[in-house]
Formats: structure tokens, C-alpha cells, sequence
RNA sequence: UCCCCGAUAGCUCAAUUGGCAGAGCGAGCGGCUGUUAACCGCUAGGUUGUAGGUUCGAGUCCUACUCGGGGAGCCA
């Protein structure tokens, strides 16, 4: 009698016969017995096929099959240390569902336009799958979070009427002849939702025009944005703390092995706990202009260049091993590892010319300019938790964050660095309560007052402190799992010149 | 918008000083009873991104353009 089941339950039917359906993920096969490594969703798993009286009917047609066809196998689970996963199915039948044909991302090195450009088919492969479901994990943690803590959900409109802020990066939609954007934010939605319910939170896509194409931007991007009333900075700074926490310690508890097949460092994500460092703006203008900063930069010299001849070593050595003589597959992967190295040293490389300038803009910051994504790098690897900076100059930020009422140059807003140098992954403040300031911040940004009318209102009937933040799921996914570049963190990136598919 | 790099077989990459365009993977065929990106043999696969130019001769040199990668600036 034969039991479906699925590979993460392989576990409970040691010495029983299963069917699992799934995909080809990979074969080898000699004349008399075959290895598939099958996928289902779930996990990875060999299924064994020998050559014998049973299985001669389909032991031909199952060698050969091609990456990524679907089938039906039924056999006998066994614990087996050489397998991934640590079970194996030893095949009594196999049906196909269907056979696929010239499966265009192989097991071998792909580049990343490729890859890209078949995304639909890229997130099968096993990096991709572990990044995806960590990214469930980490939405799934947001939501149990805040509705765990009393917060109410509340959906905030993608079709907005107004610029508002950054008004460059928005996208213009044609809503029946009219101009409408596409939301870069719904926080002051969550505002007026938060006088209803007193604490909110609301969670979907935002769209930016950004006209750059860097790791650190995508177009369409989603973020969780709680806001809460009667609440003062250091209390949204405490929330936004407790919150990251809890994230961090949810993945690192569900999803440990993919992170360490993923490459992450496990002890840098077990240090993200409470207290975060907490520095003002003028602090961290302090801190890039100290002898710490010079001391990392010139340390990164040293180090990279040193790190550059010694790849430059390797790179000989390694090509005078694809060049000679041996087998064919050693100087294959000899050349292989040639061009990872190669790429590894233009990117040190670019890294190397870059640091004088950083090097430059940190000494010669000004008190009034924003802090560049160099700045940020040298202050959050400056610490080994993530750092709130807080008490921005007011001109350079938004209209709704609160003048510091002790110091009417400086906004009580912040944002939150991650460390090793990933930089940004939360910006929030307490927002301006009382009417004639907010007034006078929208007419001095010329904004449009009629588009605020609405906004203002939440200042003329019971205004109280209140506030809040945004944080980026991609950018914080990628921090998590220690990916390079936002491209991978979501399913379908959308970044400039790429939309398809 | 600026700087750097790149574009050669379906994919990843070679090609010496400007001198016959090649390898691996993938595909097809054959072999192999414990493989881990399996391995071994054979076969097919090309308008070298586009348009010009220099030259006896251009994948290689020059100019423009297109696309991609990395970085800067800008920016939640």
C-alpha cells in the first residue's frame, strides 16, 4: 500500500513505500543504476533506481530524462548519510508527467542577465528557493508580529493623488484622464488610520521612479509601516528595536540551515539584540570626521590591497593549472574558479579606487548635508548592532517629521543602519502634531496645500504625538541572508530596463 | 548624468604581436552497479551585438550606436 507524502516528512516513513511527485532537479546514471535527485517544493531528495526484472520497463526512460521533468516515483525510504537531505527512495515505478525539454539553467555557472531574463525559472534553483522561503518567513514574522501586539491592518491606497514627497520618483498613472501616482509610501494613510485605532500598521508594494540602477534600489518594493498615536520617538525607536529582534531571532530559529547554505554568518545575526546603538546625526558627523573612520579606511586599504596580490597569486597558479597538462575536468574547474577569482578582484579592485573618495567625503562631511551611502557603510561597520541615527537636519527631510522643540535646526526622525555595511533598512520619525509648524513646513517646500487638506485635518481635530516608520522587506531579506544585491530578495525584481518577466 | 569593464556556439568562457574561430557544459548516440556540478568515447552546433572605417588580411585596431555588469551622483 503506498502513501503519498512530501520530502520534509520523509522522516516518518523510514521503511515504507511512498510516492512522491515532483521535478527533476538533477541526474547521473550509469548502465545498471540510476541517481535522481528529485525536488517537490518541499526539499531535495535521491531516488534510487538499480536495473532489475521490476524496474527494466522504465529504467531506460528515467535515466535519461531531462532536467526539470515531472514525474511520480514510488519506493521504499531508507536513511542513507550519502544522500542530500539524508533519506533515499529506492524506486519500485516511476510515471512521468512530463518530459522537459533542453531546461535552460544548468547546474553549471550562469551569468546574471541570463539568469534574470529567465527569473521564472531561476527561483527552482536552491539558493533562490532557501532566499524565497526565508522571505515568507520574515513577512509571516512582520504580520504575527504586530497583530500579535495589538496593532490593526490597515491597507493604504496604491493609486495616490498627490506628489507629496520626492516628487522625481514617481510614477504617473492616467486614472480616467486624470494624473494619479503610484504610492511611494502610505504612511500618511496610517497616520489618519492611527487616530482611529491608535495603533496601525500597513503592508504592501511601493513604487519609486528612482532613475539609478544600483544593488540598493528596486522600482517596486515592499514595506511594513506601523504608526502609532500618543507614542514619542524614543518609543517608535523601541518599538522599531523589539521588532527587529523578533524578526532575526525567528528566522535564525526556523531557517538556520539555509542560512549557512546560503554562506551567512550565523554569529554576526546571533549578535543583533537589545540594546541597538543610538547616536544623533551630529554625533555620527562627529564620528566620520574621528581618527575610528580614517583607522577603518586605511585598514580597508591595506587589507584589500593585500587581498589583490594575493588573488593575483592564486589567479596564476590557477591558470597554469587550466593551461597544463591533467585531466580535462580539473583544468575545468580551475578555469572556472579564474574567472570567480577575476571577478572577485575587479570588484576589490573598484572597492580599492573608491576609498579615497570615501575616504575624502566622510572627512570633509558638512553639518546640514545627508548622510551618503559611503557615510552610512563607515558608520554601521563602525558598530557590531545595528545604530539608530536620529535628529537629521530639518531641510534636507520631510515636512511631516517633528521639529526637535529643544533644537528647532534638527527633525526627531531617524534610520536605522544594519551593520556590516549594509547600510539603511528602516527610516521613521515622530510627525509634526501641531498645526501652524506642519503648515509652514509644506508652504516652505511649496507644496501644494489643497492636496494636504485632508492631512491637515488630522491636526485640527485631536491632534496628538504620534509616530512611526517604513522598513524595506527586500532590503531587510537581503541583510538577513547576506545577499549582495536586492535583485534576488524579491520574485520578480523590477528594477530600471527591467521588467520582463 | 558621469566613470570603469564587457558583448564570440543554447550556456560559461578561450583565441599569443592583426594571420586557419576553440574548449567545457547542455543537446544527440554509445559505455559504465553508489553517483554527489559523476565519469569516459563519438556527433552536431558560428553572419564573433549593430553600422561604418584602417589593413593584403580584423574576434583582435579606430569611430559611433545598442544592450548588459560594476561604481559614483541622485534618492526612501
Amino acid at each position: 500500500m503506498e502513501t503519498k507524502t512530501t520530502i520534509d516528512r520523509l522522516s516518518g516513513f523510514v521503511g515504507k513505500t511512498v510516492t512522491l511527485s515532483g521535478w527533476v532537479y538533477n541526474t547521473r546514471a550509469s548502465g545498471k543504476i540510476a541517481f535522481l535527485i528529485v525536488r517537490d517544493g518541499t526539499g531535495l531528495c535521491q531516488c534510487v533506481v538499480e536495473k532489475s526484472d521490476e524496474t527494466t520497463g522504465f529504467f531506460d526512460e528515467v535515466r535519461k530524462l531531462p532536467q526539470e521533468s515531472s514525474l511520480e516515483v514510488t519506493g521504499l525510504v531508507s536513511v542513507d548519510e550519502r544522500a542530500v537531505g539524508g533519506y533515499e527512495v529506492k524506486v519500485v515505478d516511476v510515471r512521468v508527467v512530463q518530459t522537459a525539454q533542453d531546461f535552460p539553467i544548468t547546474p553549471k555557472p550562469h551569468g546574471i542577465d541570463f539568469l534574470m531574463g529567465h527569473r521564472h525559472l531561476w527561483f527552482r534553483s536552491q539558493r533562490q528557493w532557501h532566499i524565497m522561503r526565508i522571505r515568507a518567513t520574515v513577512i509571516d514574522e512582520i504580520r504575527r508580529y504586530y497583530n500579535d501586539n495589538g496593532y490593526i491592518l490597515v491597507d493604504t491606497p496604491i493609486f495616490a493623488p498627490a506628489a507629496g514627497e520626492g516628487a522625481q520618483t514617481l510614477f504617473q498613472v492616467d486614472y480616467f484622464g486624470d494624473p494619479v501616482y503610484l504610492a511611494q509610501t502610505g504612511q500618511l494613510y496610517v497616520e489618519a488610520a492611527c487616530m482611529s485605532h491608535r495603533k496601525v500598521y500597513c503592508f504592501g508594494p511601493t513604487f519609486r521612479a528612482e532613475k539609478s540602477k544600483t544593488r540598493r534600489h528596486l522600482t517596486e518594493f515592499w514595506m511594513i509601516e506601523p504608526e502609532i498615536a500618543y507614542a514619542s520617538l524614543d518609543d517608535v525607536l523601541d518599538v522599531a528595536e523589539d521588532f527587529i529582534c523578533s524578526v532575526v531571532q525567528r528566522v535564525l530559529r526556523d531557517h538556520r540551515d539555509e542560512l549557512v547554505d546560503l554562506g551567512r554568518d550565523i554569529d554576526a545575526l546571533e549578535a543583533i539584540k537589545k540594546p541597538f546603538y543610538r547616536m544623533t546625526y551630529s554625533e555620527a558627523a562627529e564620528l566620520l570626521h574621528s581618527s575610528k573612520a580614517v583607522e577603518l579606511l586605511d585598514n580597508d586599504l591595506t587589507q584589500k590591497t593585500a587581498e589583490i596580490s594575493e588573488l593575483g597569486k592564486k589567479i596564476e597558479e590557477l591558470e597554469a593549472v587550466a593551461k597544463g597538462g591533467g585531466k580535462q575536468w580539473k583544468k575545468d574547474k580551475a578555469a572556472a574558479e579564474v574567472i570567480e577569482a577575476r571577478e572577485l578582484r575587479a570588484e576589490l579592485e573598484e572597492q580599492l579606487r573608491n576609498i579615497p573618495t570615501h575616504k575624502k567625503l566622510a572627512a570633509e562631511f558638512k553639518w546640514g548635508a545627508d548622510l551618503g551611502g559611503s557615510d552610512e557603510t563607515i558608520i554601521s561597520r563602525l558598530h557590531e548592532r545595528p545604530v539608530f541615527v536620529t535628529h537629521y537636519p530639518k531641510y534636507i527631510k520631510a515636512f511631516y517629521m517633528r521639529e526637535d522643540r529643544d533644537d528647532d535646526r534638527v527633525v526627531e526622525n531617524f534610520d536605522l543602519l544594519a551593520p556590516e555595511g549594509v547600510g539603511e533598512i528602516i527610516g521613521g520619525s515622530a510627525r509634526e502634531e501641531d498645526y501652524d509648524r506642519l503648515l509652514a513646513r509644506i508652504q516652505h517646500d511649496g507644496l501644494p496645500q489643497a492636496d494636504y487638506e485632508w492631512y491637515l485635518d488630522l491636526r485640527r481635530y485631536g491632534s496628538v504625538p504620534h509616530g512611526g516608520f517604513g522598513l524595506g522587506i527586500e532590503r531587510t531579506v537581503a541583510w538577513i541572508c547576506g545577499i549582495k544585491h536586492l535583485r534576488e530578495a524579491i520574485a520578480y525584481p523590477r528594477m530600471r530596463g527591467k521588467f520582463y518577466p
